[in-house]
DNA sequence: GCGGACTGCTTACCT
DNA sequence: ACAGGTAAGCAGTCCGCG
């Protein structure tokens, strides 16, 4: 960029007079750009070293303190290597093995056997034998076994002549190299580490010594092993993130057509903006000249440098340049489009692979020298969205994202991108790429934050953490205690060879046992209504009933009388439980310390964020546990495991609901771990929490009380008020998503009536408003006055178009509709329809004509979604239709 | 040939 | 591609009906 000197304090530009005159011009007369700021920015310029030519320094011999962020495979120097970043230069560093560690798996035949295994011996990558003993925790018993090394990774496996496959039974030989290497040193990413002569060093950051007693004398009744894990996660857990600098970037393609998303693989459309924007000094936007295209107004933030290019190579040249000097790029939805479309667009320009520093891997696309970080797959994550985010955004879009998270989105468009005066472009894509760091930035660095520790608690590095599920996280964490421990990491058919019965029948046909009890709500009004609940009942119960793969059907036969109620299932007496351990120290710690400082007031707002993450990120996994148990595809899938977790569960709620009518409280209402109770006295509240704490050793809390509960005839629909006045609608239709909008803004007329409720006689007069409601919105219907968007139905296609084989749902037949007028419809597609009175009575919104709407249908799904609430009040639908007709009637 | 009873499919929610 | 349980609305099928 060198060669394209500043010449206004606003924009940087190539060399064109006219463009120059015209942004004079106009950027004087812009409102929003200040001159004094932009004279501070002229004045602050960064200096730009120009030693600088790539993110990466390779095989330093001593650094400061770094974070272990990822770690890659050098096939030509067969050796594993570490990516580093040092917080205060800026820089990331790429450590090569100084160890020597190569790859392996284990075999139970002895060495002697092995090696007359001539296909074995004889292969190129073998090197040798080593005799080992490992702890296997399904049999309960040491075990030699053989550990057969070799030259590289694909030796291994992953060919068709592997040595994994020729010894026909191998263990841990589906580990990735990558993972293998971190969890054999030890290494555990997310924490500091230094080279010192050229060695790794381990940098240690506990936390102060006062602080650190206090949280022991918290775990003093606890078992020695959950104290040994303690002492392990101090670190994981205090050490704080370092400010990672980082760069968002977004790009604009010429589309072709309007709702077209260009191929990334084709990449036949010029790439016409790219943006960079940084939580330090680089913000900035390259956009293309084109003909005929006016500048225009620029409507985004000041301190942007803008670069103006005549040709689209020189634009490439300098985004790249980027990409080779930044160690942290983030982008949103990076991998399947903007990485991809760059490096396929410069490939198709002409430049050469060395040229480009972008990686195609297997399933990301990663960066040559530094990390690509694509917020896309980790907002996608469900987990991450529910236990992290409390289930804050509905679709993973930038926009709905940053809507829900940042209070702010994409800049609304008036016209296709491709018509976009080049500035407006520029802004537009600017936007972009600012609300993508934010949304690493907010919250003082929340998801951030959250990114590392979840590195540091799965000991996975930061590309799975970003790219794969719960499930992978949490295989992350058990194999590395394995390891650690010295325990074979059993095959997922070891473990279901010895525990694949299950002993009870799911309500829900197709499953695979009996999930959680829900009570049959009591119908009607209930005023003082207390909410009880299990603290975190699935976790608690794998601690208490030191629940786990290894402990559930345990191989020994003086176990055998320790029987899970409700279940055939018996649990070891004699052996702690990994997961019981490992769930229950994280449950614990999260309850006993994070919990209550993420809420406390009398810390800083950053230091109260800090354990925000923190305590969000333990509940990810703590949560997610008992469901990978029970999931197929899971590593350590064992369904009795699973099993026994939810008849504990309902065992406990079972006993809960005998007491309260032991105690003479009416429970109204209740769902897998929660009681709402009619009007309970406080010792009545105090006597069940006592019984539970000694009777079931779980902890039931007061999770919330209502001024009055309205509970309709229907199980996981109610709608109760606070004594505040705020209101908290369960289930019902009318906050589901695909319920049209003039029903969600009905309903919600509705709750703000109802909130004004304190007392039986207030609801006489909140009727007769809810009768207006109705009517009203009959009125309207009738006379056509909701727009049609207002009307529409949105229903989310879950799979492809063609998938739809056994039924054609609704969405589906107004998808095919859109589909035949040449738009391209995709998985995840939320489908806008409305239903119409002509066959086949159903038409997207984009097609469809007010005057051919069904108002019958209409009405239907009003009374719909009133009903739900007016059954619970006691009051028929039918009245309401009876006084609409009289009253038009007069 | 049509409608009611029934089952199954799909989606969105709750815990 | 973490679990099971519940509700709603529609699609599709079967059966009876002189």
């Amino acid at each position: 960029m060198s060669n394209q000197s500043t010449l206004l304090p606003f924009i940087k530009k190539e060399n064109d007079e006219t463009l120059e005159e015209e942004a004079k011009n106009k950027i004087t007369a812009e409102s929003n750009v200040q001159p004094t700021k932009n004279q501070e920015f002229m004045n602050n310029t960064r200096s730009k070293s120009s030693d600088i030519n790539v993110a990466t320094i390779d095989k330093p011999t001593n650094t400061d303190d770094c974070i272990l962020l990822d770690i890659d495979y050098d096939g030509t120097a067969q050796k594993a290597y570490l990516k580093l970043y040092d917080p205060k230069k800026n820089k990331i560093y790429r450590w090569y093995d100084t160890t020597g560690h190569k790859p392996y798996c284990l075999s139970k035949e002895p060495k002697q056997i092995l090696l007359q295994n001539q296909q074995l011996v004889n292969h190129p990558g073998f090197v040798d034998i080593i005799e080992v003993e490992k702890y296997d925790l399904l049999e309960d018993r040491s075990i030699r076994m053989s550990k057969i090394i070799a030259t590289d990774p694909l030796s291994i496996g992953g060919t068709s002549n592997s040595i994994r496959d020729i010894i026909k039974e191998a263990w841990e030989a589906h580990i990735p190299y990558r993972k293998c290497y971190l969890m054999d040193l030890q290494l555990i990413p997310g924490l500091f580490y230094k080279i010192e002569n050229g060695q790794l060093v381990r940098v240690k950051r506990s936390p102060p010594e006062s602080v650190k007693r206090e949280i022991e004398q918290l775990f003093e009744d606890e078992t020695q092993e959950a104290k040994q894990l303690l002492d392990s996660f101090f670190d994981l857990l205090f050490t704080p993130v370092p400010n990672i600098k980082r760069v968002a970037m977004d790009i604009e393609v010429l589309a072709e057509a309007v709702d077209v998303i260009p191929d990334p693989k084709a990449a036949e459309h010029p790439i016409i903006a790219v943006a960079f924007a940084s939580n330090y000094d680089i913000n900035e936007v390259h956009i293309l000249k084109r003909k005929d295209m006016p500048q225009g107004d620029w409507i985004s933030e000041d301190n942007v440098e803008i670069i103006f290019y005549d040709k689209e190579e020189d634009l490439l040249r300098a985004v790249f340049k980027r990409l080779s000097e930044e160690p942290f790029i983030i982008t949103f939805n990076g991998d399947n489009f903007d990485l991809n479309y760059l490096y396929h667009r410069a490939l198709k320009l002409g430049f050469s692979q060395d040229e480009i520093p972008i990686t195609i891997a297997k399933n990301a696309i990663l960066l040559k020298y530094g990390i690509h970080f694509d917020l896309y797959p980790f907002f996608h994550n469900r987990s991450i969205n529910i236990y992290a985010f409390g289930n804050a955004y509905k679709e993973t879009s930038l926009d709905a994202v940053a809507n829900a998270l940042l209070k702010k989105g994409k800049i609304k468009l008036e016209k296709e991108i491709s018509e976009l005066s080049l500035l407006r472009l520029g802004s537009y894509c600017y936007n972009d790429a600012l609300i993508t760091l934010e949304l690493t930035t907010f919250n003082e660095n929340l998801t951030m934050n959250l990114i590392i520790l979840l590195m540091r608690i799965s000991k996975l590095p930061i590309r799975d953490i970003n790219r794969q599920n719960i499930s992978a996280w949490i295989r992350g964490m058990f194999y590395y205690e394995h390891r650690i421990r010295g325990y074979l990491i059993p095959r997922p058919q070891d473990i279901l060879a010895m525990k694949s019965e299950t002993s009870t029948k799911a309500i829900i046909k197709g499953k695979k046992y009996k999930g959680a009890i829900v009570v049959n709500p009591i119908a009607g009004i209930h005023f003082n209504v207390v909410v009880l609940d299990f603290a975190s009942l699935y976790p608690s119960v794998i601690k208490t009933h030191n629940l786990s793969y290894e402990t559930v059907r345990c191989p020994h036969k003086e176990c055998r009388d320790n029987i899970i109620p409700g279940t055939t299932h018996w649990v070891c007496k004699k052996r702690v439980g990994l997961t019981s351990v490992l769930v229950g120290f994280l449950r614990d710690i999260r309850v006993k310390w994070f919990k209550e400082l993420a809420k406390s007031k009398d810390l800083s707002e950053d230091k109260r964020q800090w354990y925000r993450s923190v305590e969000r990120a333990l509940k990810v996994f703590i949560n997610a546990t008992y469901g990978v148990f029970g999931s197929e595809s899971f590593e350590l899938y064992c369904p009795p495991l699973a099993e026994s977790t939810t008849a504990l569960g309902r065992y406990a709620i079972q006993k809960t609901i005998e007491k309260s009518a032991e105690l003479g409280v009416q429970v109204l209402y209740g769902d897998t771990d929660s009681v709402f109770l009619a009007n309970p006295t406080q010792e009545q509240i105090e006597e069940l929490k006592k019984w539970s704490k000694s009777f079931l050793n779980i902890d039931l809390d007061v999770d919330k009380i209502y001024r009055w509960v309205a509970l309709s005839t229907r199980k996981k629909n109610y709608l109760g008020v606070f004594p505040d006045g705020t209101v908290d609608v369960k289930g019902l239709l009318g906050k589901k998503r695909n319920t049209p909008k003039f029903c969600q803004e009905a309903f919600s007329e509705m709750l703000n009536i109802l909130k004004e409720v304190h007392t039986e006689k207030d609801f006489e007069s909140a009727k007769k408003k809810i009768f207006d409601i109705i009517r009203e919105s009959y009125r309207k219907l009738e006379n056509k006055q909701y727009p049609l968007e207002d009307l529409a139905i949105k229903v989310q296609l879950t799979k492809p178009l063609k998938s739809y084989t056994k039924t054609t749902p609704q969405h589906v037949k107004a998808a095919r509709l859109l589909e035949s007028k040449g738009k391209k419809i995709s998985v995840g597609h939320i489908i806008h329809f409305v239903k119409t009175v002509t066959p086949p009575n159903v038409k997207p919104v984009e097609l469809a004509s007010l005057n051919e709407i069904d108002v019958a249908k209409y009405k239907e799904h009003l009374k719909a979604t009133f009903e739900q609430v007016l059954d619970a009040l006691g009051i028929e639908f039918k009245d309401i239709e009876g006084y609409t007709a009289l009253s038009e009637w007069f």
